[in-house]
DNA sequence: AAACTAACCTAACAAACGTTAGGTTTTGTA
DNA sequence: TACAAAACCTAACGTTTGTTAGGTTAGTTT
């Protein structure tokens, strides 16, 4: 009947473990106290995931299928590439903050995927790395934009609006559209923009 | 008499460690293996080192003292601010690719570091972000730069730059100097910098 | 109320871990 | 050649690890 989301022992287990791994990174990080964490005695994570493993590979895929997903839907409708970058850099920014912690596993423990799991994990973020290296390509053929290379400015620029999980503070001075804002506008024109060169 | 780099014994362990915690992360590394690829058995790291975690420290500080001094270095003569950050981006993307294990670890396993160690580790971390943070305000105040947030784009730019290591292949196409100079124009200009908007 | 199922606990396993002590080999020096 | 120090090995230690099997509890269905 209510509204509020609703918070099975498993989400719960899902999202401690994304906190956990955050912290202490996935082999740094023990069952024994994600269970702790949870609210639940050792073994009994097993009644809800096959393996550790597993859960890690829950935490990317779940988070790599929201990133394509929103910024997918969020650009579909527009025609200017400028408008689609800027409206999927929001997207990207605003997701890293509110699942930071997932976001954060997805990005810094790929290495930590055994080998089918990595494979698959890999493809879908190759997917959306498609998806700004396309927007950039088009904007570069409708000459709205201009650039050296556009692997080395799609991996440049996911990697400068990625680094915001790694340090942002809800409680802190600035808000995400800011912050977002001010990544849009860095990208675009840089810090030379709006003076003589 | 040769000019080739000496090899003890100890710095192909502090080489071999690196590389691994680099490839498996700090808790995922076993000494065993490490001295496996170091040429040793098992044990015999404790004649050269302490502990597993003092090998670790020491990778992070021999980096991070690496940088602060190329960059301090590089930059020191210089008048110009934006001649002060080309120099900079250049020093920072070089060395980069040059101990890309090294500076992947120190950018990765600040976690992995127990409280004495990390306070230092982030003492020196702090001392190289304000090296840039200096050179952005100090091109703010010339007139020669113009951006919304000089703690924003400082990180944008480290966390940018510091992303080759992730990626860089010494056997592709790009070279170091092309890269360098790509992100550099790209922090400069940005990706509508040569086109109207 | 009986039967069933999902959720959880307990206790243990085999393996792997960082680390250590004590012995052996190699290297350098007098 | 004798000796000392450095480099390395062997074998084990006490813990901790992911995982499992089997039992207990609570809630739902019949």
């Amino acid at each position: 009947m209510s509204t509020t989301t609703i918070s099975t022992r498993k989400t719960i287990i899902f999202r401690e473990a994304a906190h956990l791994f955050r912290e202490k990174g996935y082999s740094g990080s023990t069952l024994r106290e994600l269970a702790k964490r949870a609210g639940v005695k050792g073994g009994s994570i097993y009644h809800h995931f096959n393996s550790k493993q597993e859960i890690l590979f829950m935490i990317m895929e779940y988070t790599m299928t929201n990133l394509i997903t929103k910024v997918s839907r969020e650009i579909e409708g527009e025609e200017s590439p400028l408008a689609k970058l800027r409206k999927a850099i929001r997207v990207h920014v605003e997701y890293h903050t509110v699942d930071s912690d997932e976001t954060y596993v997805a990005d810094a423990e790929l290495r930590s995927l055994e080998v089918p799991n990595y494979k698959k994990i890999v493809k879908m973020r190759d997917r959306y790395e498609r998806l700004y290296k396309d927007m950039l390509q088009e904007g570069i053929d409708k000459g709205e934009l201009a650039m050296d290379n556009v692997t080395i400015s799609s991996r440049a620029l996911l990697q400068m609006c990625t680094g915001i999980s790694y340090w942002y503070n809800p409680e802190g001075p600035l808000s995400i559209k800011e912050i977002a804002d001010s990544y849009v506008d860095l990208f675009f024109h840089g810090v030379c923009g709006n003076v003589a060169n």
